[in-house]
DNA sequence: CTGAAAGCGCTAACAA
DNA sequence: TTGTTAGCGCTTTCAG
């Protein structure tokens, strides 16, 4: 078969120990027979498998990311971040994806866990007692990225989703608007219902205006519901849209076009990620700026610290968030 | 530590032997201790340890993906693919970008291969001698999604790129389009060099239209690379912008509309990917319909037929494109 | 600085 | 139908 570390030991005249420490960089080696024992290696071609390494020193470099949906642009950028410092920090990435289903979210989690991966980065709507209850079983840190645990106890790593929909808000009570529309991903998730949707709920009552049911639409962060949402909540005449994602975004924007409106003149909108489709578009869409692939980076950065049992001081990251002014609104 | 196989052998008076066949779903166990077995194993919590199991097996029924980049929509539609047919058939994958950096795919080639994944879907630009080889020493299978070997030797899934070209330019010319402007994407890859810029030009010689080389601007697929395109093209006349990825072609069209051209009534605009972003934008891009997510899916399928052994008439495999006229053409 | 040897947790003959 | 026994290829004490 394949070249082993046997192999290279009987013929460079030294013990498998003495490999294994020329492999793993240790320093105990005289240069003399480090040199012998390279040159056997090269010329056997012999690579070591990571899988026998991982069973003897249980360790895989390799960590397991559950995330919705790699199709969708937000979580797209989210894993190229993730991905990178991965890479930059020698580990490799198990990628799944759970499309925020409860059993295969948990399904996932226990099959990377028997893969021995040395942590798990996770991305999903709603952190249950059943994850909780599997991440303590497996015994592997986790860190969540662009995911809230409502009781602050797992790492994670988010923007102020609350201030950031207070921002804007007042940015937008400050240009005159009084009636808000509001465009809203799925209210099961905890970011939506417990962040966003209070947090202009509460910060539109300080501006003594409030926000009226009807005008909240609840949707999947899909382009059509956004155009689904502009046809049931315009004749609620709101004057700005503030909505949950990009996708949806547009969707508000083309059905308004589609009724013979147009943005910013006859309504404003306002998205919540500014993935790489806001700037390629036109109207270029104002948005709450997340800094995604810094999300997925600073997770994945942090879950190495846990990985190599360093100190961390701050297990909930929260990153800055900005409002981006484009074509979207006036 | 964590309970092992051996465990539940002894608490459960049986051998490992019968435990892993009654993890395995070996038949040939009474069910009587088969009971007694799968009783004592959600008693104790078993769970099997993967990594020991690849060692034993040499299955580690994981995949590696060499991608250019995960946050391109083109490939992370085809991942989706890839994914949910490796789900499928109980393949898990191990997701890397190589940002068609050589020396970074020869490198996940050879960690993907040290972590002893069964199989390897590659994804990249140029399939070069280098790669081969490595192919070639890593003694698994190998399918190559969205890539070209232009000797045809490695098995790969794709859609045959010279006659959508054709396709195209027998429309436009119909229409009486007589004059257009190529935007494609890097040269250095044979898909535009040797198929996309060849079939156009072969197929405006079959209509004795001589495709100037002034009339063709390499590009990056970015959309800055296509606003530059539109501006460095449009002094050439064109009617029509043949382009070769959506993020082009968006870039195409808001370079013309910023310089008071409107699409497609001044010009026409067909791109060559049909991501979703096609639909998602104003005018809807008209464009060459590549089965994205098809492609991944195909390609995962036929490398679970190489990981078993299974007969595979056709190595390289051809899926339908079609022609998708939207609103960026009349 | 180097080697011997005991595992890591499981599969897979081979026996019984 | 079940058990015994070698490994799989490597890391990691422990000696020397």
């Amino acid at each position: 078969m394949s070249v082993t570390i046997y192999d290279v030991a009987r013929e460079a005249n030294v013990s498998m120990a003495t490999v294994s420490r020329v492999v793993n960089g240790n320093p105990n080696v005289k240069p003399s027979t480090r040199k012998k024992v390279v040159e056997t290696i090269d010329r056997l071609g012999y690579r070591p498998n990571a899988v026998a390494r991982g069973l003897a020193s249980k360790k895989t470099t390799t960590v397991g990311v559950v995330i919705p949906d790699i199709s969708n642009s937000y979580y797209a950028e989210l894993a190229r971040g993730i991905e990178d410092i991965a890479t930059m920090y020698n580990y490799n990435i198990i990628l799944s994806n759970s499309d925020e289903n409860l059993e295969r979210e948990i399904r996932l989690i226990q099959t990377m866990s028997g893969k021995q991966v040395d942590g798990i980065l996770f991305m999903g709507s709603t952190i249950t007692a059943r994850h909780k209850h599997e991440f303590k079983f497996i015994n592997v840190p986790v860190v969540l990225a662009a995911t809230i645990d409502e009781e602050g106890e797992l790492p994670s790593v988010n923007i102020d989703y609350q201030a950031a929909a207070h921002d804007i808000v007042e940015h937008l009570v400050n240009k005159n608007h009084k009636k808000f529309g509001i465009v809203i991903g799925p209210l099961d998730e905890p970011i939506n219902r417990k962040l966003k949707l209070t947090g202009y709920r509460e910060s539109l009552a300080e501006f003594n205006i409030q926000l009226e049911d009807e005008c909240v639409f609840e949707g999947d962060y899909s382009y059509e519901s956004g155009v689904e949402a502009f046809n049931t909540l315009k004749d609620k005449c709101p004057t700005v849209f503030l909505v949950g994602s990009d996708e949806m975004a547009l969707g508000v924007i083309h059905a308004a076009s589609d009724s013979g409106y147009t943005v910013p003149n006859d309504f404003e909108v306002i998205s919540f990620e500014d993935t790489k489709l806001a700037k390629m578009v036109r109207p270029r869409l104002s948005t709450v700026s997340q800094p995604l692939y810094d999300i997925g980076a600073v997770a994945m950065r942090l879950l190495t610290k846990f990985m190599k049992k360093e100190l961390v001081d701050n297990h909930v990251v929260t990153l800055p968030h900005r409002m981006e002014f484009r074509e979207s609104t006036k």
